[in-house]
DNA sequence: TATTTTCATGAAAGCGATTTCAAATGCTTT
DNA sequence: AAAGCATTTGAAATCGCTTTCATGAAAATA
């Protein structure tokens, strides 16, 4: 029961016009006299006659389709961007082939080849760390990449981002400025370079400003978790630190929660401030200070760059940082 | 700068073999010497040949890319069921077009045309209502379609869901159990099929058996948002209800916290249990009683089925309900 | 009216694979 | 050594469209 599938043969022979007239109405190519294009368009219509997309993809080497790599979906922060980046795809008729990585490299690179054997006129990866191996993917790619939330320190990518050290430099200033001076910073994996490259630098910045000494143990690796920051509060509190920057929600949540069970008084005893500004920091209570960054936008912006560079126009700026800010809450005190 | 790119041609001239061995040995088609094979795969790695997936699947006809239609990727709800597709779809070697619709009619039936014309092998639809419009166009296409999460009615599409009803059930006589008799309902939009003809049923069931009156001024059908949660909650208050059930899990949220703010004691004054135990059901405070769904697999079922159907497998069961449980935080009081 | 230009159209050559069918080759078996 | 069968291979058609190039028709110019 193979479902009869119209072609544009069909089409052309039914309304006595050729293939190539056909595809001309088609595509909105102005060369074809009104009368021919309406009557064309009737037998469109009659036989219900839709253009086959790998045909014309083969044809044309063009496959109106990108290639999307996110770490996992089920992530706020990384499905945020690729809601941007759908969006905005949509708009330009591209389609988005998404594929999850779990930020494994192995599989990154897996997925980048099979997006390419799927000939995706361009990719857009996320990630959070990006080595040797993949730039050298992305560099036999024959197709444009575009990082998006996703920091390339030795970056020849083009990419979207905000000023991640910036971000961390202010809020721990801020932190700095209503006297703390054992300031914690919770990070995941030092491995990857928005914690080991920006982070911990914006960190280092601020101390360094307001000469406070940098202090190796204040600093740590824990994972992305809501659990793994129920875990770290106690170490927190030990450490006698007064205030943490979190580079997690679900993190910065855990540890929220667990000082409050522990008596721990949050902001007066410890004041908490996290990156990514997900719904998550409005449902605790106290409610969690946050850096916000546009991720819609992000990917957004970094899909319209794409479109550019698979249209072979110039970028106007290869590194594009947007501006972040940071919304009170509760989990700090008012500023003096 | 176009880069050059290696067709199964360039790879047949350069082993000295036609076209079709390679396509052979690149398909592991057995029906060839081993010396050859050999022979073949030398070459190919040697110009680093890879084989156009297009061209496949114009030959072939067959794209491996199944389209998935999602009402938002940012929805942690369905973002869950994607993992789960995407993951399956990847065991079998299938590529996922990922498009959002924002549950808005006109634009599924977009979608799905656009997916169709990609000559995509087969459709997941996630969504929260499913109209006649676009029954017809799952019938019209011409790849299978498997809903996930997502019910029908009036199905005969194949689905993978969980029982709405009976879970409702379950939790409203749990509450009722615990001697309430005034109980809000807290749902989405009643035009959805999921509220209007499954949890609503369930929940007049509970009612039912219970032998309390249905009274139509306990059901609220407000946004499923953490605000729209927090708004409802001086309505719920005001209604006289001692216990809700809640469809979303941030609305629950809002309605916590708005009620612990207010002086509303939860569960002493008012129960509360929701939907769908994401992440948010533990950072609250009370954190939430919820029923609890097996969200990955519902997506991971409906791949795994959708896979059969592409292969003109017959299905076991069209429908497939898989279990929900009921998992107690501190929203609820102690069984007795 | 004759000559250019412009416009509209069609023929046919790809795009890079798969797949069918027939031919060639290699082994067994008499 | 001949016949028969199974195994390997290749030639060529095909998938459904785009695109180039040539051509005829129509419009503009001389």
């Amino acid at each position: 029961m193979e479902k009869q599938t119209v072609t544009i043969y069909d089409v052309a022979r039914e309304a006595a016009v050729s293939m190539a007239t056909v595809s001309r109405v088609v595509n909105g190519n102005p060369n074809v006299k009104p009368a021919t294009r309406k009557k064309v368009l009737a037998v469109i219509e009659r036989l219900d006659y839709r253009p086959n997309a790998v045909a014309r993809g083969l044809a044309s080497k063009r496959s109106t389709t990108v290639g999307v790599i996110i770490p996992d979906v089920t992530n706020i922060y990384f499905a945020s961007l690729a809601r941007g980046i759908d969006d905005i795809a949509m708009m330009y008729k591209y389609n988005i082939i998404l594929t999850n990585s779990d930020d494994a490299g192995e599989q990154e690179v897996n997925v980048l080849n099979t997006l390419m054997a799927k000939q995706v006129d361009g990719v857009i990866f996320m990630g959070n760390h990006i080595d040797d191996k993949l730039r050298a993917e992305f560099k036999r790619a024959k197709a444009p990449v575009v990082l998006a939330g996703t920091v390339d320190p030795q970056g020849d990518t083009p990419s979207v981002n905000i000023d991640y050290a910036a971000a961390v430099e202010e809020a721990v200033t801020n932190l700095i400025n209503r006297g703390h001076t054992k300031i914690a910073l919770a990070l995941g994996s030092l491995s990857q370079s928005i914690n080991a490259e920006y982070r911990l630098t914006g960190y280092k910045r601020a101390l360094n400003k307001a000469k406070l000494p940098y202090d190796d143990s204040l600093v740590y690796e824990a994972g992305y978790s809501y659990d793994a920051g129920t875990k770290l509060q106690p170490v927190i509190a030990d450490s006698g630190a007064t205030a943490v920057f979190v580079g997690d929600d679900e993190m910065a949540a855990g540890i929220i929660n667990a000082s409050v069970e522990s008596g721990v008084k949050v902001p007066d005893d410890l004041e908490v401030i996290t990156s990514n500004n997900t719904i998550i920091t409005q449902i605790t209570r106290p409610a969690i200070t946050s850096i916000t960054q546009p991720l819609y936008d992000i990917g957004a912006v970094a899909m319209r760059m794409l479109t550019k560079l698979m249209n072979d126009k110039e970028l106007d700026e290869k590194t594009v940082t947007l501006p972040y800010g940071i919304v009170r809450r509760d989990s700090t005190k008012v500023e003096d």
